[in-house]
DNA sequence: AATGCGTGGGC
DNA sequence: TGCCCAAGCAT
């Protein structure tokens, strides 16, 4: 029978043995000293700013973000800047960027940054996933990379690595597979630099560690890999399933009226939320042009007749298929606002071009324009 | 907890 | 061209 002293001194075994953690950390952070990208958001130690270049980078590629971001710290260079601003003007610049909830959850964030913590961002993981738009990967990343917190993160760079290190199995979005992947990255997070460690390894993923043709022969952990000495670094981690892009039609109102066109500002949430367009109806697909009058009637609240076709523009989401088709349409009353949106304004088109919109209903625009929309 | 939410680049 | 993907979050 064992001592309860005995028992006491007897800890489980650790999740990653100490000489393979070290080597890993070493490995990794030796390689990211050597080749680690100049990417501008690494030669600023401003909070505010690397929490921006988080958040734009989420689910979009460094080369995107660059411009943005520079574009954005110049618009709005502070939390203060960027709380006091209108939210139009916020989406204003994030034009083009995709995924709008994240520039709304940024707005909101940076205002109650200013009302709960005075301006400056918190800087520990746990208060920074109080606040909106920070999830637990945002959280991780921000407290270890402009706070030199020890927390760890997995985006999908992460989790590519960390499943073929340690053969972790199960496809992505298995619950159990997430929750190894949260343990083995808190389990490798250094108490020294654990900002550059987590950059690191999302970097090596980016760049070594590939989805597809990864440089093994170039990898600095190679001899920690357990997917690389069992053959079976291609099948992990299995690709995602994805669900087929659904088919959405909408009547597109290209309303002209002196030298001005209609435009209107959508309901905040869902697609597209808060951003302006020509104003839009969902359809049906082989719906006949009096029933789309009837429907942007309707979101309106004015009087509309269809006078003719400006041609359709079609655009291709990760989840939806957008078909956009443009009707010059006239009405008796000049609306100013209207219940399906949050605003109306009537704009030429270079006012219009300045407003954030979507990407798919800025194309619209540059066709209905050149289909004549302006001219009888 | 499964689903909705954009875009541009690579091949 | 068409289809894949990329530093997630909210509900």
């Amino acid at each position: 029978m064992s001592s309860p002293r005995k028992r006491k001194a007897s800890s489980p075994a650790p999740l990653v043995e100490p000489a393979r953690r070290e080597a890993i950390r070493a490995g990794l952070l030796a390689w990211y000293d050597r080749q680690k990208r100049d990417l501008p958001w690494r030669r600023t130690r401003d909070p505010y700013a690397i929490w921006l270049s988080e958040v734009m980078l989420q689910q979009t590629q460094v080369a995107t973000v660059i411009p943005y971001w520079e574009r954005f710290l110049q618009r709005f260079p502070t939390v203060e800047a960027l709380a006091a601003a209108p939210l139009p003007d916020v989406l204003a610049g994030w034009r083009g960027l995709g995924y709008y909830s994240r520039a709304r959850n940024l707005h909101r964030a940076a205002q109650e940054i200013v009302s709960r913590f005075g301006g400056r961002l918190p800087s520990t993981a746990a208060e920074l996933l109080t606040l909106p738009g920070f999830g637990r990967y945002t959280s991780g990343a921000v407290a270890s990379i402009a706070f030199g917190e020890p927390a760890p993160l997995v985006d999908g760079n992460v989790a590519r690595v960390l499943s073929r290190l340690f053969e972790v199995e199960g496809v992505p979005g298995d619950k159990a597979r997430e929750a190894r992947l949260w343990e083995l990255a808190t389990a490798l997070v250094p108490g020294e630099r654990p900002g550059d460690f987590n950059q690191a390894l999302m970097e090596h993923g980016a760049t070594v560690c590939r989805p597809e043709n990864p440089l093994c022969l170039l990898c600095p952990v190679r001899e920690q890999c357990l997917a690389y000495r069992h053959g079976r670094v291609d099948e992990l981690p299995p690709a995602k399933v994805r669900a087929a892009p659904k088919r959405m039609t909408l009547a597109v109102a290209v309303w002209a009226h002196e030298g001005r066109l209609l435009l209107a500002r959508r309901a905040e949430k869902g697609l597209f939320g808060g951003l302006w367009e020509l104003p839009a109806a969902e359809v049906e697909d082989d719906t006949p042009d009096p029933d789309s009058a009837t429907k942007l009637a309707e979101a309106l609240g004015a009087e509309v007749r269809v006078r003719g076709h400006l041609g359709t523009v079609r655009r291709q989401l990760t989840h939806r298929a957008l078909s956009l088709r443009l009707l010059r349409v006239t009405g008796r009353q000049h609306p100013t606002r209207a219940p399906a949106f949050q605003e109306l304004r009537w704009c030429t088109p270079d006012e219009a071009s300045s407003l954030g919109m979507s990407t798919a209903m800025h194309k619209a625009l540059e066709a209905a324009v050149s289909a004549g929309a302006l001219r009888d």
